[in-house]
Parts: structure tokens; sequence; C-alpha cells
DNA sequence: TAGTCTACTGAAAACGTTTTCTATGACAGG
DNA sequence: CCTGTCATAGAAAACGTTTTCAGTAGACTA
């Protein structure tokens, strides 16, 4: 509410209260560490004068800075993008920020935005996966600060992880399909070096499969991971040697959406001549005719929990790294 | 590539250059403030060390940090998500970190991130929309930087603005339906509140129509921005007083997409019956069926001038306040 | 040849905190 | 009554840059 156009520094509210610089930070900072009256006057000197303490005074004299670096693929998927905003929202009512970065699968991108991250001494790493490459674990050894990886919990984690297992949702999606009595089974995903974590679910899926009777599964690899792919998809699966699959699993909502558009063009039922599963469970799935049944990890509950643990973990350094299995729900609606 | 733990500072590099600390700041920083001779050893010096200078500590003492404050009021909107992306990755690319920021259209929220972000002292601060309370306009005002204002280019900006214009879109919609030959026309938005740019489409959506002999329109206001509101929003359609209109526009794609799912469960013939007009040509729209008509504006364009405007503005702050607009395309499909 | 400029350079003072180290007074134990 | 502890507070030294201010050559003008 301050209209003075120069911010109050803590020497103003030092003299205001009348006492030493030294005080005034600690009376802000461990208000224990200071007498009741020293406490008192200062916390009324800084409300008074609209005091807010500089964030880059104190980085650089403190051993990290109220930032959270967030190391991320890309916003092109909306669940990063929605996890983001949660831990983001999170975050700040701890007084911390964020600070995002993009690489796009590129293990050198990565490596670079880290880099340029640790520089501002952030108190806290967030990265996307648990597959890195050595240059980006190196950073992350020598980053002075608690390392969170997001999204996956398959493997070993550097320190803490928050996420789902992406092999328990191909399974899951197997067991959908096995259990409506599908026996010639798809799994179809973007190539896999678009996403590490869809070959993940599709090995998942075709392992699942292939340990069950009478059952037999392939993988289709789309061009890409969008609307039109999936409708490409679907074109293929029908000319494919063996003839059409009776059961498909998308490793991706807008692929299955493709295919449930071109199905019907194609006057395929679903799900009676192919039974489909999405993954992820977009805003739209509920709407697609016939409605999507779909995976649907926790993905709100990344970023809380995310937000949650880091916050923990910054007011307590000697709490041990924990690793957080958000889940999965299968959402059954009409397409399986 | 310096395994070394501790990193170089720049008293390093100036000893191992055997020059001053002022010669390796502006060795680095203004090149050509330095003779050849010095300029050579400090960047030889500086690339042996892998020496990076610390942000941190370079943004005390200048008048900002290399950080480029956005403040957005979602992640939930794709188009939020995608533009963020773009810009964040055009300033990388000059040294510039990003540090978003939301606040859910609440003016109260806006103006807190704002403060928090500007004891940053960023290099620049980029808003969304041009609509802002006396708080932000006066936090705005005070902010050492030069300000874009994203996403909405009707009205009057502060400084710099980059977007499309809401109204346009909405004579758009407006023009594509009346052409086809409809009459009776509906423009569907969530509520107000929600969204203030959708509030902006509707009005020259319903003026434009006003204008146009022996046609109508109306407005509607859906419960949210969702297909599942798209969908609720026909159905209230069909029992309007004064019977079903014979062209819809609406506010966004995922409220149209829930409408034509709607329409073909109940048989209605789109366009034939009704025509469709949606907003922002999400992912899906192509594939809808019938395949969504659609308005675009071009979003990704808005972040790549973003980028470039911020950098250019920043290398010669002399530079004068830009206007861009982006533009809209009609993206003519099937529904409209 | 003296005098004025110009082009570089270095010393040192910011920038606004945190944190270490030292000093003080109060108080308990002997 | 003296010594050792403890709680509290201040002085001052970081933190790692940028930038101002002076100063020193050497180049150029007259």
């Amino acid at each position: 509410m301050s209209d003075t156009f120069a911010a109050a520094r803590m020497a103003d509210v030092a003299k205001l209260a009348g006492v030493s610089l030294a005080s005034v930070s600690r009376a802000l900072r461990a208000p224990d560490s200071v007498s009741p009256g020293t406490r008192d006057r200062v916390q009324r000197a800084a409300a008074r004068l609209g005091y807010t303490p500089s964030p880059i005074a104190g980085s650089l004299s403190a051993t990290c800075a109220p930032l959270v670096g967030v190391v991320m693929p890309s916003m092109a998927n909306a669940f990063f993008a929605r996890s983001f905003q949660v831990l983001s929202e999170g975050l700040e009512r701890a007084g911390l920020r964020t600070m995002p970065g993009f690489h796009e699968y590129d293990d050198t991108r990565e490596a670079r935005i880290l880099e340029a991250m640790l520089h501002w001494k952030p108190a806290a790493m967030v990265v996307t996966g648990l597959n890195h490459s050595r240059r980006v674990l190196a950073l992350l050894a020598g980053a002075n600060c608690p390392v969170f990886e997001m999204w996956d919990i398959d493997g070993h984690p550097v320190d803490s992880a928050v996420g789902f297992s992406n092999a328990e949702a191909g399974r899951l999606a197997a067991q959908t399909l096995l259990r409506r009595g599908c026996r010639d089974l798809v799994y179809v995903t973007p190539p896999n070096a678009v996403d590490p974590r869809a070959a993940a679910r599709a090995g998942a899926f075709l392992q699942t499969v292939s340990v069950t009777d009478d059952a037999r599964a392939r993988h289709l690899r789309a061009v890409d991971r969008t609307a039109g792919a999936g409708a490409d998809a679907i074109r293929r699966l029908i000319d494919l040697d063996g003839g059409p699959p009776d059961g498909i699993a998308f490793s991706g909502d807008a692929l299955a959406m493709g295919a449930l558009f071109e199905a019907q063009r194609l006057e395929l039922s679903v799900p009676e001549r192919i039974a489909v599963v999405g993954y992820g469970d977009l805003e739209f799935a509920g709407y697609t005719v016939p409605a999507l049944t779909t995976l649907r990890p926790a993905h709100d509950r990344i970023g809380q929990e995310l937000a949650a643990h880091i916050i923990a973990r910054l007011a307590d350094p000697g709490r041990s790294a924990v690793r957080v299995d958000v889940g999965i729900d299968v959402v059954a609606r009409e397409s399986a």
C-alpha cells in the first residue's frame, strides 16, 4: 500500500525501530532469536514502512534464493501446464517463485537450462522424469538443493519423486481390454523418441498381454500424438496383416479421439467391433461419441504434493527423501 | 564443462587475465569499451575457467535483473500455455529467464503477484489483457521497466501491446454465419466474470448482427467453458422461446465441440439445421464430425513477437512502444 | 614543445541483505 | 563477591557484481 516510490530498505526499518540491521534481519526471519520487545518494534516498523525484503540482496548473501526451478519437456501437454500451475500456486503461498524451462525432450537443452537455473541458487529443483543424461545428473548432484523428479516413479530417483507409474498405466489399459474379452490387441504410441514415458506404457501393455493365454498384442507407431495421427492409425490398423484388432489402447486421448472420429466415418462400431482405451482423461474425453474410456493419472495431485513436500523439506532440511505415487484411475465410459 | 564444484568468480577471471574486476565486467558486457588486447585476455580466461556471471550479484548492482515477469490468468487455456512457452524459449536465447504468475482473473491476486515480481527487478513485465485495476496500473507505472500487455489490443495500452482484436473475432464469427444465410443467431459465452475477452467477442458479434436487416442475435451464457457446458447449451437452445436458432457461435472450441456431440446425439444436422462456429482452433477442431469451422488468432506469433520486441527494447531503451496485431484467421471447415 | 584530448584502466564505492564475531549485562553457582 | 554462562544485540565482514571517479598513458593540435 506504500505510495512512496523508493521502496523501504532494511536500514530504514532499523532506524525507525531503533535497532541494528542484524536485529531487523533476525526479527523478520527467525523471530524466536530476538527478545519480544525487539521483535515487536521491528515488526511494527516494517509494517509501517510497507517493507518487503529484496529477494535479490537476500539471495546474494543467503545460501539460496526463494526460487524453485522447474524443468519440463513442454507446455503442449495440458497436464504439464496444469501441474505446473498448481505447483506454482502452492509454492507462491510460501513466498517461493517458480522459474520454468522447456527442453522438448532434448538432453542438451535440458542440461543447458539446468545450468542456467542453478546460477540463480534455487531453493529446490524440479525436473521431469527419472531418466537423465550423465551431464544432467552431474549438475543435479552438484546443485546444492533438494531435487524433486516429477511425473514418473518407475526407477531410481536422485532424491525425491512425485508421480505415478507408467508401467501401471500400460497394465491397466491391457486389463481393461482383456476383461472385456478382447484378444487381438494393439497399443498405439507416437514414435519412441517423442515421449519415453509413452514407451514405458507400451512395454507394460505388451508384457501384460503376452502372459495371457490366447491373446496377442502388437505395437503401432503413429506419426505423432495428434488426433490426425489417431485417425491415420485406425486406417492403417484396418488393413493390417492378420486382420483388424478387436481392442486398441492409445498412449494419449488426442490420438484416441482422432480414432473415434475416423471409426465413425468408416462406420466401424465402437466398442462392438473395436474397443478403444485412451490415456489422460483430457477435458473432452467425456463428450466424444461414444464417450471415451480412458486412464487418468491424478495430475493435479502431482502439483499439490510437490508443493507440499518442497515446502516441508525446506522447513526441515534434515527430512528424508519421499516417493509419492499419486495413482491412476480407470475412467470407464462407453468406448471399452 | 567445468568439474570444479566452486564456480569461478569474476575475481578468478581477473587474476588469470591479469586485469582488474572492472575490466572483466566491461570486457564481457560491453566488449567495445576495452582494448582488443584486454578483451581477448579476459574472454580467454573466462572461457578457460568456464566462468558465467552470477545473475544474482549482477542484479543487485545493475538496474535490473535478466528476468522477465509474465502474469497470466491461468494455464488451463492451452493458448496461454503455448504462448508462454514460445515466449520463454525466445527470451532464453537472449539469456533472459522468465518468471510466471497466475491470477485466475482475480484483481487482488494479480496485484499481489505483480508486487512480488517487481521485487526481483525484472528487465520487462508482460501482463495479460488491457484492463487492469488501479492498483495494478499504479504498480506498472512505478515499475522501472518496459511493460508489454499481451493478448488484447482493443483499448489503451500502458506501454506496448501484442495481441489481436477480440472485437474483430466477434465480427468475423457473425459475418461467417450471416454469409451462409443464417438469420437467427446466438452467441454462447461462459459467464462474464470468467473471461472478459469472451464478453468483448460477444459484444461485437451482437453489434454486427444488429445492423443487419432481418437478422437477430441473442446471447446465451453457458455455465462454464467446457464441452459439457456446450452440450447443455444446445439442449437449452432447442427449447428457446422463439424457436431454435439457425446459427450459433461459441466463445470457445471446447464449448463448440460439446455442442457438436450433443447435436449428433439429438440427430440435429450440422450445418444444415444449425451452423456452428467455434473459437480458438484447438487441436481437435479439425477432427470433429462435422469438422469444426472456427477462428484462429495467431497465438504462436504472440509469443514470438513478444520475445522479439522485448529483446529489441532492452537493447535500445529509447525505442518507442509498439502495438502488434497478430491477426485472426477464419478456418472454414464443415460446421458452418 | 607544451597543452589538450582521447582511450583505457584500476581503485573503490555502491547494491541490500545474511551471518559471524564480539561485546554487554544479567544471573547462577561456588 | 568473583567467575562462568547465557541470552541478546551491534559492528563489520561477507556475497559477487556494476559503475563512478580518477588517473595514466599516448596521440593529436597549435
